[in-house]
DNA sequence: GTCTATATACGGATAGAC
DNA sequence: GTCTATCCGTATATAGAC
């Protein structure tokens, strides 16, 4: 799979999704056509990662956000009942894709190796798709409330366990060389979470994804020695 | 030299510095005593970089600077024009600690093995005793205007560089195995990174900046072969 | 040098017309 | 469903007393 075709499958998924968010979030929309909400949601959030990862979420004011949305203050004020909300069903949407995505294509990778390689593309493949919401993510997961902040704490926490427990079961079949898991996993982690905190820097260069990807396992290789 | 040691050179520095601030900010600062200065800049500094980091620089008003740092909005005012002023007093001031104490304890070592362990260790040890900083320095670099978000851009880059010379160095004399050297500089300042950014999770851990340290180093012995 | 009190503006949110 | 106009709280910044 390369990361063209990979990304087709996260466009569809991404449908399904905001139905899933009007369905959540039935009280505070007060607009009932179902096609328009998509549209105008798919419009806010577009306009949510683009202002807030120039200056920030906090600094992002509902006219900026109504003039760069194109919807007016009180058109805004129909798909959400406040800011914050805002913030909470972003998140919430888009974590949501992100981990059901991660689920759905869960290595039927046979060897380690394999699940680790797996693994590591398909992290870097979904950060690459979503950009923009995963630097987003990082940046304002300590203005969230504290619900929020869990919430995302837990879910990189888990991606941690997942690269520590493929760790560990190729140190049991002898296959990778002795290391401590769970700070190679971090590693690791800090490895995947540069391709889209640094975005800018690997664009200029002209580094695909799939070349960062590559060296990246070539450091694993290197280290865990198989 | 172990990172205690090290920390108790930072400190020092750290009270040059102050005069510099001082004299860089002669016209806006309307105090005149420079012990009342450099008592008040730290608690002010202090204050910014603890609220700032729980919600962001955005998000702390000056009343809760006003608060945090014990002196009244009036008092605060004296000793900045302005919000972002205060920002930018700040950023000069910490980065002049941190170029100026990497730039002096810039390897003596001979080889390169030892160079490329030295830059590893100051660059953890540095980040480890002025985290608060480093944490604020990357969260906020988007906020800074654009004359200040490139001096951060920069000095990124530098760092980058001092990395990438002594990988290329050590490729030369045929220490280090071929690989690209400005793809692995950019990985293991991602790894270095990571120290400061999930700092609350190392330290839930025990780990410490000097184990740290030496897995990172681990990591590279293994990818370059030395 | 530091305080309290306040001018002034800007942001989030809503009412009510169309 | 969407818009314009506006309320009202809170933020930055300053004036002037002590």
């Amino acid at each position: 799979m390369t990361y063209a075709e990979f990304n087709k499958i996260v466009t569809i998924s991404k449908k399904d999704i905001y139905q899933e968010t009007i369905a959540e979030n039935r009280e505070t929309m007060r607009v009932k056509k179902e096609k328009t909400v998509v549209k105008n949601l798919e419009k806010i959030f577009g306009a949510v990662l683009k202002i807030s990862n120039r200056k920030g979420f906090k600094a992002m004011s509902m006219r900026d956000l109504s003039r760069e949305s194109g919807l007016s203050m009180g058109a805004l004020y129909t798909y959400f009942s406040s800011k914050d909300e805002l913030l909470e069903m972003l998140q919430n949407q888009q974590r949501a894709i992100s981990e059901r995505t991660l689920r759905e294509r869960v290595a039927d990778a046979q060897t380690v190796q394999a699940k680790l390689k797996a693994a590591v593309f398909t992290h870097l493949y979904l950060s690459e798709a979503m950009q923009p919401w995963y630097y987003f993510s990082f940046m304002e997961a300590k203005n969230l409330n504290k619900v929020e902040r869990d919430k995302a704490v837990r879910s990189d926490l888990h991606l941690e366990s997942v690269f520590e427990g493929i760790i560990q079961l190729g140190q049991e079949e002898g296959i990778f060389r002795k290391r401590d898991s769970q700070l190679t996993a971090s590693i690791i982690q800090a490895m995947l979470q540069d391709w889209y905190l640094k975005r800018y820097k690997y664009a200029k260069r002209n580094i695909s994804v799939d070349q960062y990807a590559e060296f990246t396992l070539e450091f694993l290789k290197a280290f865990l020695g198989f």
